[in-house]
DNA sequence: GAAGAGTTGTACT
DNA sequence: AGTACAACTCTTC
């Protein structure tokens, strides 16, 4: 894969939550790439690579990210949404939708074609969906709010499956 | 209830 | 620039 993403400057993070390691890579504007909770710093790091290679160490830079990431974690009703993200790499459609992402209130579930119809297109679901996947951005977009029409989880292959029905559960019984 | 077709957007060749 | 792919949704069997 060629990625031709230049970032002039990088900073990044990693903080245990109650959930676990969180790794954040951002810039000047805002959080470029995050990961999972997940068990070790380690893994949290490995997640946002290659764009963590180039990054350097700033806690201090991401230290309002890193209470509310942290507070969310823990349960609390915060909005992520107060965390600037910057989107400049991707298109404007997947900006748009996950922007309508971060309005879906915790605890709430949206469908894809909601996301699509909020990005412009009612009938670009599957962009939708796509921008979901292409999510850089974990928790900062809450995409576990995301699901299909019917109800069900659908896809989600992989890890972030076991975590989404984690995060929705802990949102939902909140 | 399950299968097939349709549409939009992005990523890769 | 063109082709292939995607975490979807709707219509129809």
């Amino acid at each position: 894969m060629a990625k031709k993403d230049k970032y002039q400057r990088l900073t990044y993070d990693v903080f245990d939550t109650d959930m676990g390691w969180v790794a954040i890579v951002g810039s000047d504007h805002g959080i470029v790439r995050a990961s999972l909770p997940e068990d070790t710093p380690e893994t949290a790091l490995d997640y946002v690579q290659p764009e963590v290679n180039t990054a350097e160490h700033a806690p201090a830079e991401y230290v309002d990210a890193r209470a509310l990431i942290s507070a969310y974690c823990a349960g609390e009703p915060i909005d992520l949404a107060d965390i600037p993200i910057d989107t400049r790499s991707a298109t404007p459609f997947f900006r748009k939708a996950w922007d309508a992402c971060r309005t879906i209130p915790a605890g709430e579930t949206r469908s894809y074609g909601w996301l699509a119809e909020q990005a412009g297109n009612i009938k670009a679901a599957r962009g939708a969906g796509q921008a979901m996947a292409r999510n850089r951005l974990a928790l900062l977009v809450p995409c576990h709010r995301v699901i299909s029409s019917s109800g069900a989880l659908h896809g989600f292959g992989g890890a972030g499956l076991p975590l989404k029905s984690r995060l929705l559960a802990m949102e939902t019984d909140r």
